[in-house]
DNA sequence: GCAAAAGTGTTTGGATTACACCCATGC
DNA sequence: GCATGGGTGTAATCCAAACACTTTTGC
């Protein structure tokens, strides 16, 4: 950090954080919306996001902006790449950093709020132009969820606690834009600690699935005995 | 983005970026250090870094402290974590992005300047205590780059432009911190393309190798046409 | 000839793929 | 009974690991 130019004149940049919160249903990963009830870019959907405070590491600025819209606590974060085009922001020189969180979409009554005249869940495939650069924030962040898919139990974080086999071979599917056979996708969930809970799934017009758990327990005894590591 | 506070008050951050270089030579990938001659942290080993200028795109910043150092340019240059921790800098908020550049060490001849009062190449695995928090700058980037080494053809941006398959094992042998079997190694070498320029090491006191050159441009075909993927 | 590393072939076992089949439920 | 998805077994194939062997150079 060599400073050629004087170190005070530097303190006139903002860094923001954006949060793109994920969500799953029915076969299809979604990402939660805010129609912005300020300028700029009033009136048009973007994804969350705030100034970092002063005294906010950028992790905790993304719990704050997670927890604000959805209510929610405690969830993982995960952080992307960060955006810096000098004139992505018209008021300034605003630095953006991407983060992204896993909420079960069902457990979540986002609300509008001061920020947001609107909110809506809209399937990352079918997602059309957003404020800023919004866009490429959603893609970059969403190549990155799954990526980590392949290599975190993290899909966990997206279904219901309580889930079917069928549903967790959607979500791969929807994240890997293909289609995979049940039976292979079977063998290979194999060696992840789930839980059976014996319990079937409900109101289905075809021969109920057996509802499993992830074992979260266990998974960290494996990975630390047994030098399991996650694989799909 | 919802600014709750005054946004001019939030005009007094700084951002900054810090560029870990790699190079690599017998068997081990280094880092480039410089001694600061600066303060904050005079006299202690750090990473290149420096402000991000107004008119800057975080790229730009990272190519710039990269040619200043190191007199090379048109290197491709890898997005790491942002490190933003209220606390990091001494002197005030200062949020820095790291990234990664690969280069030839042999071709390289850095020197001292005026940020600098020495330079050193360093073997990543030797690395003590370094200024602010580059120690974990520099871990999570090199992470970074072993992950990246296996999915994409960044070896020969660190290896010399002719190399032997034995100098190409020994760089993913320190990258994976394991020994790997020469055949095995030659056999998942071999969808890759290369060229073999039939020429032979010299000055060696064994059966000289062959020497071969990464094919950039068939390369770029077969990922357009064919689908292919680098895979190691 | 010997040491040292280059370079190649074969065997084996485990994982992945494709596909076929049976099972339980609602209507 | 039939439509719908749940759930499982098998054979064929591919891939990666282990290991042995031959080649070429300097001394």
């Amino acid at each position: 950090m060599g400073y050629k130019i004087k170190f005070d004149s530097f303190f006139s940049y903002s860094f923001s954080l954006d949060c793109v919160i994920f969500g799953y249903e029915n076969g299809k990963i979604y990402a939660l919306l805010i129609k912005r009830a300020i300028e700029p870019f009033i009136g048009e959907w973007a994804i969350p996001g705030d100034l970092v405070y002063p005294d906010e590491d950028l992790s905790d600025a993304a719990s704050r902006i997670l927890t604000e819209l959805t209510k929610v606590d405690g969830v993982t974060l995960h952080q992307g790449q960060t955006f810096g085009k000098p004139k992505r922001h018209p008021q300034g020189r605003v630095i953006t950093n991407a983060y992204f969180a896993l909420v079960r979409k069902e457990d979540i009554n986002a609300e509008a709020d001061s920020w947001a005249e609107e909110v809506k869940w809209l399937p990352i495939r079918e997602i059309s132009q957003l404020a800023f650069d919004h866009n490429e924030i959603v893609e970059s962040t969403f190549e990155l969820l799954c990526q980590k898919l392949k290599r975190e139990p993290i899909c966990f974080d997206l279904l219901q606690e309580k889930f079917t086999l069928n549903e967790m071979q959607q979500l791969y599917e929807y994240s890997q834009n293909s289609e995979l056979d049940k039976a292979n996708f079977r063998k290979k969930v194999k060696p992840i600690p789930l839980i059976n809970l014996h319990e079937k799934q409900k109101n289905v017009k075809h021969r109920p699935a057996n509802l499993f758990k992830f074992d979260s327990q266990r998974y960290s005894e494996l990975v630390k005995e047994e030098n399991y590591s996650f694989r799909m």
